[in-house]
Order: C-alpha cells, then structure tokens, then sequence
DNA sequence: GCCACATTTCGGTGCCGGGCGAAACGTGGC
DNA sequence: GCCACGTTTCGCCCGGCACCGAAATGTGGC
C-alpha cells in the first residue's frame, strides 16, 4: 500500500535534500552543481537527489546549456517547506551560531531576507506590522483593505492582474526567526519585488539575506512610517 | 551536520508513521493497537513508530491504564500534515476506490467529515460558503466579520473566550477532496464541537466520515440557507 | 577540432531502519 | 493470586538507499 503522504515526506526527508530545499527557499534558480557544494557531497549524488526531487514535484528544473538550473516547483510548495522548517525548528534544540562569521551571518539573515519571493526577517514582520496599523490589511487573515490596494496600486503594482493569479492575493507565512507571520502570496511577492527593482533592498553576498539600503530607509519611513530601529 | 527539516520529514516518510497520522486526522486519540491494526503491521513494530512520533513531537501520548492513548500533538501540527498530505495527493496519481465498499466509504468520506477539529467535505466547504456569502466571514482569509462574531454568539460560542486562546482564530484549510479551502482555526473547532453537541452531525462508523441527521439539515438551512443539494 | 567544465550514468559499498516473533512487563478484572 | 490483554523490549533479518569515484555524455568557447 503506497501513502503519497509518506512519499513526499521521504523527499524531504534526507539531510542533503533537505539543504537543497531550505537554499532554494531564497526563491532563485540554482545549479546541481552549486547545490553539491553547498551540502558538501558529490556532484553526482547530488544530480541524483536533484532528479528525485524533480520527479516528485518539489522542484522544477530548466535547463541552459550545460547548466540545470533548478528552483521550488511553486510558491505553494515553498509555503509548504518553510511552515515544515518552522515547525521542525521548534521543535530541535538549536544549535546556536558559533564564531564571528557565524554570528555575523545569523544576524543579517534575521534582520532581511527573502523567504521565497517576499520579505521575511524583522523587517518582513515590521512591514507587516506597519500595514495592519495603517489599516491597509486587516485582520488575523491579511485581507487588503481598499486602503491597501489603493496603497498597492500607487506603488505600480498592478492589483488586477495578481488578483487573477491563481495563487492567494495574500497569505500569512509564519517568520522562521521571529515566530510572527508575515506577508506572503501574490501582493507579497509583488511587494517584494518592487522593493528590489527600486533598489529598497539588495542582497547580501549570495544567500537570503538581504540589506536595505539608504533610499529603502527612506522610502520604508515615507511609505509606512517605519523607523530604522523596528527592523535594524 | 543535523538538519531539522529532515528529521521531521523523516518521521512522516514512512509510510506506517503516515498511516498513523491520517488515521489521527479525524482529531480523536487512538490506541497503539488500534492504529497497528489500522496499518497492518506488529504491535509491537507500531510501538516503535509511535515512540518515534511522540519523541518527535508529532503526537502526544497519554497514558490511562495498559492502554497508551496517542493524537497529533497539536491543531498546528494537524494542519501541517494535512496540508502535506492535500498535496502529496495531488502528486500521486490516485487509485479510484474499488468495489461497493470501498466507494461507498469514499463518497461518505467525500460528503462531510471532520478534518481534525473541524467539519470537511462538501459539507464543510458549503458551511464555509455559505458564511462567505452571508458575510459572516470575510475576504480571502476568513476573518469574521462583526455580523459573523454574533452569529457565533448566537450558537453559544463564547468569542472572547476562543479569540484569547493562542490559535489562530478563523483559519482557511484546504480541503483535501473539495481542493477548495474551508473554515478552520478555534472558531471552525467550535462550529464543529457545536455541531455534534447539537447532534447536527454524528460520526459514522469508525472513521473521520459523518451525517448530517434530520435535525442539522433543518439547522443548516434555517441558521446558513444551505439546501441539502449543496452538501449531499 | 579540441579542451574545459557541468552533469549524468554506472557499479559497488556500507549502513540505517522497518519488519517480525518471542518473551518480558504492567495493568485491570475476577 | 491468577489470568487476559495491551504494550514494550530484544534480537535478528533484510531491503533500500545515500554515498563515492570513474567513466561517459553533452555543451560552450576557442
């Protein structure tokens, strides 16, 4: 008797492909080869573990020339894999960061990072915080207010086209680090990508971190009244 | 190097664990034996699973005489698997059911059921449209409205009381068979306690399927307009 | 054409873990 | 006290699978 249940959990049930899907959360495409080196095993089983992941539905690969690039197979999966990883982590005791470059890095990532296509980190929470203050979303759902679309809207999102989309307009997703839920779904990522494409924010080195920049500071204190220190 | 994700997904890819955790989906404890035999495997092969399961926080046990009684740990970690399981199903290409039996079950299965806490099924999608379309709930994230907060009142659900509770309050699940999301969280557990209290449902058999008596057809139609057509 | 490099295929190895039954343990009923 | 029964422990077997390295394949650059 065959459980699907049991198969999907059995693909992310392996240390290595559980590296592959929690990197892959940053929303980017990455080579077989970039995930091999960055779970520290052999090309080839890592290509093997790739194509398992693929088979199964996890993962949508694309191929360039000689390259696979491969990315979560949709931004449900990824709600899926990160509320799975939040609920794991708390329930492991943590390892904390060891040495500077540790800490270092455990303290960019907490502060900004992607998670998938939106914010996340204390600045994801704080802009979610900001909106629902402002009564832009409203509730324990995040359902946009017409306050929110308009708002939406003068940021050159265009609301009608992601409200057909098939994925939902908005979405809690549960903060890894801060144990608080954020924005996420459609308006999320078009937020998000926004906040990139005008230069709000911009990564860190080559994970999920992300840093905000001077004119993101200004334009997070202008557009919804956010103070440095709720997200520094 | 341990990774969290991994080792919870490693407790769900066996496919006797995941039995065991679609069996507890109907939200009541089971013995160790009851879910063995539900499984088909040893006693004492189960005993070793659901030590795993407990140690792992995936279920809670408790003991009342020689008996160990198990459920899922928590309304969270309910939602998790079943939001696993929805789409691990839609992965897998499902065997149809077959014989009398078999379909019958499924089509019981299909009509109306509790998914944990709280009704499923067409049964439990008709509810939850029929509180969209009334306005008691709201928008993509089921939040309540206030006419939805009294209307609860109304059945004796004591609001204040379930919105202090650490849960969420309205929560969307998506239904595994209706592939459509229904109201779940603290206020769709209580609809639900209410509903059996009320006996306008009551279980059939063994499994998660219910019925829907002569009194809860009357109920649903004079308290939400649901015409049996719509559930059954 | 030839080389460099990313990826895949293939064999082989070692280990982890699910399975069982037998026996031990613990609890409730008589 | 004794038996019945649910559960657990133990020892053992076996299959599956993660892993590697070597060689093959495929692609782009020169």
């Amino acid at each position: 008797m065959t459980v699907p249940l049991a198969r999907l959990a059995g693909l992310l049930a392996d240390p290595s492909r559980a590296a592959f899907c929690l990197a892959l959360l940053d929303g980017r495409a990455w080579t077989a080869g970039e995930l091999a080196r960055h779970a520290g095993i052999a090309p080839s089983t890592a290509s093997a573990h790739v194509t398992l992941l693929v088979d199964g539905g996890v993962l949508a690969d694309e191929r360039q020339g000689r390259h696979r690039y491969v990315r979560l197979a949709d931004p449900e999966m990824a709600a899926l894999i990160e509320e799975l990883a939040v609920r794991a982590e708390g329930l492991a005791e943590v390892r904390p960061p060891q040495g500077l470059r540790e800490v270092t890095r455990a303290k960019a990532i907490a502060r900004a990072r992607t998670c998938y296509d939106h914010l996340a980190g204390r600045l994801g929470v704080a802009i979610t915080g900001a909106m629902l203050q402002r009564r832009l979303l409203t509730g324990a759902g995040f359902a946009f207010t017409d306050a929110g679309l308009v708002w939406l809207s003068g940021l050159d999102i265009d609301v009608a086209a992601l409200d057909k989309a098939k994925r939902p307009f908005a979405r809690q997703c549960l903060d890894w680090t801060e144990r608080r839920p954020h924005l996420a779904g459609a308006a999320g990522a078009a937020l998000c990508s926004q906040a990139f494409s005008r230069q709000w924010v911009e990564r860190i080195g080559g994970g999920r971190a992300v840093r905000v920049t001077p004119e993101g500071r200004n334009a997070f204190a202008a557009q919804l009244g956010l103070d440095e220190k709720q997200w520094s």
